[in-house]
DNA sequence: ATAAGAGTCTAAATCGTTTTAGTGATTATT
DNA sequence: AATAATCACTAAAACGATTTAGACTCTTAT
């Protein structure tokens, strides 16, 4: 019935020609020497009919969206959550949406997710990274896209990024167990080839190492995708098995799955026993006792992703990547 | 440089017409009586050029586009992040993309995403829609476009909805409350015109005066969007100025909230302090002790969304709107 | 020998924009 | 009076696909 408007109808009702229209449209009037009687006219004209420019069409021309695009693993996570929205309030300020879709740590899905960005001309792209997803990276770099990745680095790409020194933020929420006397220092993380968990797994190592105190026997990988009682059963074998007198979780899930199998095994937190969390969560605050935490500055990592990509935008000239390492800050609640 | 294949290139390396390319690309060869051999070569040179159809010329063309539309109110809200995952996990089976994005609860920005999916051609829109936006989704249900909305519902809309009877829940929350043996039941719930919230209200309130309990000053309706101080303080004058032996939250970062201010006041919840908190959140879990709560059932909620959206798109027959109503779930952990 | 039918493939219109390269009229310059 | 410059606007190509309506070549039937 009712086709959707198109420039051509504006056109023919205003009685001017289409070009006259889209110069107009895209506040080019003056420029294009449009008269201010025509431009007031064919004003009047689009509000009364309510016309709103095809974006697809005019994707398909320009090349361009004003659609930024971010892929996270899991937007479920509080932490891509909060970057996402964050990210998402100050690109809408400037003009750009965002349209946000998860990975799930899954190398098909996120190179599909890649693609259809692509096709669908989005100008910037904001990605968590996953291992196995280099190439297209890098063919988007060559294509000149702007890509900003976040949270994890990727090895031999020259592309910007944002993160966190999660070496040196493991290291000190370890150096802070052993100062306290610990002597049994357990480490439950993901079995992911990810730099940023194998980061945290060093600095926790080194550390503990340089103080005598390693024993590899109290480092729980668990595997990715692994089945949560399934975890849960590896997580208290850990607890019963070894006498272990703090522990480290590498993010805030495995912390809270943790917290849930002391809870059940009613072991409290307290003078023997102390657990720090990787990535700052509310249960932590509302745990008892509180649960430390090492937090990730989410706030200047939004802004500083999204400084990238604007700048990127707005300027057509060149210039070398940046590597941006927020350092993380231990957050002491006992 | 290096110009984007198109299909012409295909055709051009295949020594075909862009006729036969886009035939073969879309499976219709056999039917289009396209030869055997033909058919494998240009699917070799696609392969070997690794050519991927511009989607948005393809949609621009056909008018639609394999995504569909994910409009929610925050999307760093658990509640939401949950069925945006289960929802994106559905349709990416079935070959849909979601893209989605948050409302922050503003009328003007969920206009104008709605605008932005409607330009962006999206196949269907699902929506936990705000008051303000009645003519936009009756525009959309005009245009005969695929809309399911859930969470909240809208007056006067013919429209696919799927959600859950809050009154019900809540009625039965507070009911359980005055069967415990309360007296001062208080309410901490948002001030905002949205049913889904005036529904929790009202179950709570005739709940109460059909106990004679019901108590105006034990209901404490916290603006919208106001600081989290400004919200913690007057949380805490309702735990002093009045004696409340109860509270139901009517959501779940209120509970946070709530729950937060009875750390710190060092009140406990026990026999004589009881905590139902609406729409469960891992932190209730964790609590010390564990907090009730009002369970929605999120992957049924996703599961019908995603039903109704898919049904709706494969087939061009009218039915009429469906209004699904689930039953929450009262988890009671004491 | 010719018309009809089947089997393969394609030219060209179309979707709704942007943008380049003009056109024709008026005014200014010499 | 002829030429140049300015003004106000527009025709048509292009973006990259899909799809309709045929074109061309062989067989087969009459």
């Amino acid at each position: 019935m009712k086709k959707t408007l198109s420039i051509k109808d504006i056109a023919l009702a205003a009685g001017v020609s289409i070009t006259t229209v889209s110069f107009i449209l895209n506040g080019k009037a003056k420029e294009k020497a449009i008269s201010d009687i025509v431009t007031k006219k064919v004003e009047k004209i689009i509000k009364e009919l309510g016309y709103k420019p095809n974006q697809l069409a005019r994707s398909l021309r320009t090349g361009n969206s004003n659609i930024i695009g971010l892929i996270v693993e899991d937007i479920s996570n509080p932490f891509f959550a909060t970057i996402a929205k964050m990210i998402e309030y100050k690109a809408y300020k400037k003009g750009y949406k965002i349209i946000y879709s998860s990975t799930e740590n899954e190398v098909e899905k996120t190179k599909d997710l890649i693609n259809m960005f692509k096709s669908r001309k989005v100008d910037a792209y904001i990605i968590s990274p996953i291992k196995g997803i280099e190439e297209d990276i890098q063919a988007l770099l060559n294509d000149h896209k702007t890509v900003v990745l976040f949270d994890r680095d990727l090895d031999g790409l020259k592309v910007d990024y944002v993160g966190v020194d999660h070496f040196k933020a493991s290291a000190e929420a370890t150096a802070h167990l052993v100062a306290n006397g610990r002597k049994n220092i357990a480490l439950v993380t993901i079995d992911l080839a990810i730099k940023q968990i194998t980061d945290r797994l060093d600095g926790y190592q080194k550390t503990l190492e340089r103080s005598k105190l390693f024993n590899e026997k109290l480092i729980l990988k668990i595997p990715f995708n692994q089945s949560e009682e399934e975890s849960t059963i590896q997580i208290r074998k850990l607890f019963t098995e070894h006498k272990v007198d703090a522990v480290l979780f590498a993010t805030n899930y495995l912390a809270i799955g943790g917290l849930m199998v002391l809870k059940e095994m009613n072991k409290k937190v307290d003078q023997d026993f102390e657990v720090i969390a990787y990535d700052d969560h509310i249960v932590f605050k509302l745990f008892t006792p509180q649960i430390s935490a090492v937090e990730q500055p989410l706030e200047e990592i939004a802004e500083k992703i999204i400084d990238l990509v604007l700048s990127r935008l707005s300027t057509k000239e060149k210039r070398p990547a940046q590597q941006v390492v927020f350092p993380a800050k231990l957050i002491l609640r006992n």
